[in-house]
DNA sequence: TCTGCATGAGAAAACGGTTTTCTAGGAGGG
DNA sequence: CCCTCCTAGAAAACCGTTTTCTCATGCAGA
C-alpha cells in the first residue's frame, strides 16, 4: 500500500514494528540474529508502508552505487542500443542503473562525462564505440573502478568483447557454399577497419582461395557501383558475401535493375543484420547477426563481477555470430527467425 | 595532478591545507565567511589532491543527486536517441547524469525501473516513447519527483513536449506549391495515428481543399503499393508528401522503377529526416525534420527548473519542425545543411 | 575599561542507512 | 546458588559531505 511521497525511511518502519533501526535494518537485509517473528514483523511493517531504502544512504556506507556508466561515441547508436539493451537486461534484476554517456569524438567532453560519473561512484566502467579497432578519446587505463571494453578497443591488459566476425563470416559464405553457389565474391567496407579484414580473412578461408574482394564505402551506392564492375567483366558471380547491410542492399538493387533475379540467379549475405536495411530490402537479406545483445549482457556480467571483487581473466574475448536467414539466399536451409529477442531456428 | 585511486576525501583535503573540514567545505563551495587566503589556500590543497566531492554523500544532505532517469518504450531507438542527445547536452554542463532505461511496452519491467530509479533519488524524469498518442506502460501521475513527457503521451496536468508536425507538413506542402507542383497528394500511414491525422490535417490546410490521402503501413512497400494505385487511376500526381521516410522511399523506388523522373517530373517530401534512409534513397530525400534534440535539451532544461521548484506552466508545447532540403523536389530552393548537428541555411 | 558587533573558523549535528559493539536476561552446568 | 554462555535486540559508530551553531578575537564606540 502506500504510495505515499515515498519519503519513509527506515526510522519509521522501525518504530511501527517495534524495534530499533538496527534489528530493522538486518531484519530487512536477512542478516544478523533474531526470532523469526521479529523478522517478519519488520517485514511486514515495510511492506505496509511501501519502505525502499535510500540507495545514497545505502551506497555512502556500502561504497556501491548500484549504478553504471556506459560511455560511448557511437552517436547514432547502432551498435550502442543493442549493447545498452544486453546490459541493462543482464543488470536490472541486481537493481544496477546504467548512465548512458555520448560523447562523441571530443576529448573534453568524455572527460567531462567520466568524471561526472566518477563522482557518482558508478561500479564500473563499459566502453563502446562504433568500431572495433577504434579507442574512445578518452583514456580509460588508470580509473578507480573495473573498466569492461564492448565492441571498442581497449587498453592493454582490460576485458574486452567483440563479436568473432570471423565465424560469423565463415557460415554466411559456407551457407552460399551449400546452396551450390560456386563463383562467389566479397563486396565490402575500406580495408582501413580491422573488421574488413577480419572478415576477407574469412572469406578467403571459407572458398580455399583469393577470391574476388571489392572495396568500397559503407554505402548502398558502393553496392551499386560493385553491381557495375562485377557484370562489366569476365563471369558474373552467383553469390555475393557484402560487408554490410546497407552495401547488400545496393547490391540487391543494382541486380534487380539489371534484371538478375535475387535469389533465383544469385545469392546474397549482408552484414549486421539491420532490420530497417536488412528488412526492407526486396528481398529481404539474409545477414550476419553480431549478436551485440549477447555483448551487452555479457559486459554487464564482467563488469559486476570484477565490481564485486572477483577474478576475471583480461584478454579479447570473441562472442559468436548468427546467420539469421531472409530471402536473399533462396534454397531451402533451415529458416531461423527471431522468437522474444532471441535467434532459434524455426520448426 | 594525482591520476590517484579517487580515494581522496574532504577531510584530506582539509588537513593538507590546515583547516577543518567545515572551513574546507565551505571554502570549495564559494560560501560560507573566510578570509580570501585561507580560501584560496584550500582550493589550492583540492586541486592538488584531485580531490573531487563524493556525489552521493553531497546528494544525501542536499537531497539532490544530479541524476535524472529516462524512460522510454523505444527500443529501437529511433526517437529516443536524439532525445536523449538533447537532454543529455542541456544538463551535462550542470552536472547531471542520465540514467537510460528500456522498458519496452513491459508495466512489470517499466515498474522496477522506475523503482529502481526512484531509490537512487532521481532529481526527475523524462518519459519518452515512439508515438505521441500513447502513454508508456507505466503510471507516472504521483511520483515525488518532477516527470516531463518528450514525444510520449503524458497525464493530465504534466508537462509535454511534441514537435509542431502541423507546421512542419504545412511548410512541406508549401515547398512543393512553391515549387510549382499542382497536382499534391499526401501518402501516409495508419490513421489511427495522431500524427497521421495532424499531418493530413495541415495537408489538406495547405492545400485549401480534401486532396488525396492513401493510407497505409509505415513501410517501403506501402509506398511501391501507393505508387501502383495513383498511376493506375487517372491523372498522376506531379507532387507526394509522405507521411514518413520509408513510405518516401519506396515511392521514390517505385517511381524510378517506373520510369518516373524524381524530381523532374515529380516532387517527394518525407517525413522524419532519418538519415539512414533519407541519406540513401536515390535522390536523398527532402524531409521534415521533427528537432528532436531540440525536443530534448527543452524537456531536460524544463525538468531541471521543476526540480529546483521553479514554477513551469503545465501543458502540452509545440516545437517547430524544420525543413531538410535535399534532392527529391528540385527547383532552387534555399538549400539547408547539417553544420554542427544544428541545422542552418548554406552560404 | 567595558560593551557591542562583525568576522573567521572550528565543533557538532544532520542526511539515511549499515555494521559493529554492547547489554540484559534466560538457560544450562557444576 | 553462582558462574558462564548464548541470544535477541538496542546502542553507537560510521560513510563523506553540508549546514548550523558556537566561540574566540579584534576593533569601534561609549
Amino acid at each position: 500500500m502506500s504510495v505515499g511521497g515515498g519519503r519513509v525511511r527506515i526510522y519509521d518502519v522501525a518504530s511501527r514494528a517495534g524495534v530499533s533501526v538496527a534489528t530493522a535494518s538486518k531484519a530487512l537485509n536477512d542478516t544478523g540474529r533474531m526470532t523469526e517473528e521479529t523478522r517478519l514483523r519488520v517485514k511486514t511493517a515495510a511492506r505496509e508502508l511501501g519502505f525502499r531504502p535510500n540507495a545514497m544512504a545505502r551506497g555512502l556506507i556500502q561504497r556501491r552505487s548500484f549504478t553504471i556508466g556506459l560511455l560511448t561515441n557511437d552517436s547514432y547508436g547502432r551498435f550502442t542500443l543493442p549493447v545498452m539493451a544486453g546490459i541493462s537486461e543482464a543488470l536490472v534484476d541486481q537493481g544496477v542503473s546504467v548512465f548512458l554517456c555520448g560523447i562523441e569524438d571530443d576529448p573534453a567532453l568524455g572527460r567531462v562525462h567520466l568524471d561526472a560519473m566518477l563522482d557518482k561512484q558508478v561500479d564500473g566502467i563499459i566502453a563502446s564505440g562504433k568500431r572495433i579497432d577504434r579507442k574512445l578519446p578518452v583514456d580509460l587505463s588508470n580509473l578507480p573502478v573495473p573498466v569492461v571494453y564492448a565492441f571498442t578497443e581497449g587498453h592493454a591488459g582490460a576485458v574486452t568483447l567483440v563479436s568473432d566476425d570471423f565465424q560469423g563470416s565463415v557460415e554466411a559464405v559456407e551457407h552460399l557454399m551449400a546452396l551450390g553457389r560456386k563463383r562467389i565474391v566479397h563486396v565490402t567496407g575500406p580495408d582501413s577497419f580491422a573488421s574488413v579484414k577480419e572478415r576477407t580473412r574469412a572469406y578467403r578461408s571459407a572458398i580455399g582461395g583469393e577470391g574476388v574482394v571489392l572495396h568500397g564505402a559503407w554505402s548502398e551506392h558502393w553496392g551499386h557501383e560493385a553491381v557495375e564492375r562485377l557484370w562489366g567483366q569476365g563471369e558474373a558471380p552467383d553469390g555475393i558475401f557484402c560487408g554490410n547491410d546497407q552495401i547488400a542492399r545496393g547490391v540487391v538493387d543494382a541486380l534487380r535493375e539489371r534484371g538478375v533475379q535475387v535469389p533465383a540467379d544469385v545469392s546474397v549475405v549482408g552484414f549486421d543484420n539491420w532490420e530497417i536495411v536488412a528488412g526492407q530490402t526486396r528481398p529481404p537479406l539474409t545477414s550476419v547477426d553480431m549478436n551485440l545483445k549477447a555483448i551487452g549482457r555479457e559486459a554487464g556480467r564482467l563488469v559486476l563481477e570484477l565490481a564485486e571483487g572477483k577474478p576475471v581473466e583480461p584478454g579479447v574475448r570473441k562472442l559468436p555470430c548468427q546467420l539469421v536467414i531472409r530471402e536473399s539466399c533462396g534454397g531451402n536451409a533451415a529458416v531461423t527467425e527471431r522468437r522474444g529477442g532471441i535467434l532459434v531456428p524455426a520448426d
